[in-house]
DNA sequence: TATATCCAAATTGTTAACAATTTGTTTGAC
DNA sequence: GTCAAACAAATTGTTAACAATTTGGATATA
């Protein structure tokens, strides 16, 4: 009957949220997380937090140490940044080249609609709702595209997002997104990623 | 006193052991892992065990479906493999470039003697642990010079090597890295980053 | 004052029991 | 025989209690 995750698993609710405050800057750097706390703020026992915290260990944005808990993992070094912009550019570049062609009506009208959402975002000014539409558009192609690297992608983007956001300039980046998903609808592979290649540095 | 993990957590053991089965092919393709068995083989209760396949999930290797576990992800395609190459390839060279000025003798003893592992586990010929040597000689060099990437790494690297792994040659790896050693112990980057290259493919 | 030691509180690690869901099988109607 | 519903078994999801570790502060000593 219901074709979709009929309940999604408290690990995963809780980890989105708590990936939004960090993105929206609500921890301070090093500041331990507390497991008591956070499961009493999201009304469960500390076993989902746990799990949505090492979910988020793993994607990097948290870091981990035997019996002392998990912090806020200090931010990527301007180097460091640059590399993982190179390595999300390479797969993001692959898998718009891969869903360009194969996209659906559906898919393109879905690709429309998280446009619209993220104009909408940009409008009321809101920041991490600017960087949860952001990242759900490009998540699109990339999980229609390669759903074995999504999560690979995921890790990537949440932590170049997080090291200076170029995403405060709404204007652009409003802009930048309607190019890149014009070219889609055009099932222009080459525009779309040039246009890619402009949004993601 | 003990400057170092004191106890290992159950779950970086388990994930390990797991990690080392799945590179070696002991699970078939799609094969459910169930917590049950697992928890009894390593002799702890559930808890600890869905920490590892977590962990494993995180990095790729696993698929989870909500109420119904984990089971070994599907391979990557070729394609796919080759864009994980070139993110890797694009990390490590990074972190080679970062790890070679600043390697301390410490270091240059400690790659030594890793190399020293991996010639060994290829004269016996044992594919699980010449995989686990080669990963633990590449995994010290990113450890060093990135330790915010290095989980990242490790998602790419293990996939990359179950995806058809190269490892199989043993002559051949022995030459590459020894070179690659080689090259660090000279302090001579350029030569190190091409000997990489010619590794990582 | 500075330092070390010990104790109590807070926090994480692990476990076992229970709840909810999925899966497989039997049963029965047609 | 086929299909569907109902039941039973297996499995995952969640919780609360307990164990082990770390942390912070009080006390004592030099």
């Amino acid at each position: 009957m219901k074709s979709f995750p009929q309940r999604q698993a408290y690990r995963e609710s809780i980890s989105n949220v708590i990936r939004r405050d960090l993105i929206s800057g609500k921890f301070k750097c090093d500041e331990p997380m507390r497991e008591q706390k956070l499961a009493a703020r999201f009304g469960t026992s500390r076993g989902p937090v746990r799990d949505a915290l090492m979910q988020l260990t793993q994607e990097g944005i948290l870091q981990y140490q035997p019996n002392k808990g998990v912090r806020v993992n200090s931010l990527l070094t301007d180097e460091e940044r640059d590399v993982v912009v190179a390595m999300r550019l390479e797969l993001e570049k692959y898998c718009l080249s891969k869903f360009v062609p194969i996209a659906s009506e559906d898919d393109l009208k879905n690709i429309s609609l998280l446009l619209e959402r993220l104009k909408h975002a940009c409008e009321v000014a809101s920041l991490p709702e600017v960087a949860e539409n952001d990242l759900a558009l490009h998540r699109y192609w990339v999980a229609q595209a390669s759903p074995h690297l999504e999560s690979t992608w995921i890790g990537l983007s949440v932590r170049m997002i997080m090291k200076y956001s170029r995403l405060e300039n709404y204007e652009q980046s409003i802009a930048e997104h309607s190019r890149i998903v014009n070219a889609i609808l055009n099932r222009d592979v080459e525009k779309a990623i040039y246009y890619l290649g402009e949004n993601i540095l």
